[in-house]
DNA sequence: AATATATGTTCTTATATGCATATACACGAT
DNA sequence: ATCGTGTATATGCATATAAGAACATATATT
């Protein structure tokens, strides 16, 4: 049964695990040290985490590789559109940086269109 | 109980309700013709959205005016800027023209619940 | 009294968790 | 190759807890 986003991460367990999974991909046996329960639980949670579309898996060898995956966030990030002018638009500094360089490394992507 | 935004969010109802809100303050009755369960209900919710910090309430003769309050965004804003490099970071005007033509063409997109 | 909103109670359903067990893979010894 | 043995991950089951909804009732304002 598929959750919406906000479903997926009321729980913050899973909102921990998202965390853990930050920086990279990393085996099912890492992130259990970081949640803070049982295995099984973690499994399950990252099962809910694949069908919510939160992550992607890769075998390898006997482990499995957990990665986030861009389109709930995107999701989020469309929803919270809808009500930015409640604390004002604008994107800090760390987010201005980080776009200048997307669009350094990708310019085709610049104001083009608009 | 004050719950976290996420946790706040992972009802339908009271994203229906937060969407009811988003052009300005309305009385509990407005929301309960857009809510689509019983006033009691609506009421309840309305006193969680009111514990984490969603929603102000401000007495208008016998009804109650609820209006929407910017700190939860924020902090799902923040939240969100953690992950930001997973998607691309842009609001800038030409990912707003973006968003605005995705609406216009899918408007069934819009804010129903989800 | 009449209207608007809030709260107590009860019922039902969903969710997270741990335990035990199953499956999958790796690797060394035969 | 195959057979064990150990390790990594997933799943069935049972249970405790929480959450949403409606109904009836209470409170407040006119």
């Amino acid at each position: 049964m598929k959750l919406t986003p906000f479903e997926t991460l009321a729980d913050p367990t899973r909102r921990r695990i998202v965390a853990a999974l930050r920086d990279g991909e990393r085996p099912v046996g890492d992130v259990v040290r970081l949640a803070g329960i049982h295995q099984s639980g973690v499994s399950r949670h990252l099962r809910i985490l694949d069908e919510a579309g939160f992550v992607s898996v890769r075998p390898d060898g006997q482990r499995r590789l957990y990665a986030l995956r861009p389109e709930p966030f995107r999701e989020l990030e469309a929803w919270l559109a809808d009500y930015r002018r409640l604390w004002g638009a604008r994107l800090d500094r760390f987010g201005a940086a980080l776009e200048q360089r997307r669009s350094d490394k990708n310019p085709a992507d610049e104001e083009s269109d608009r």
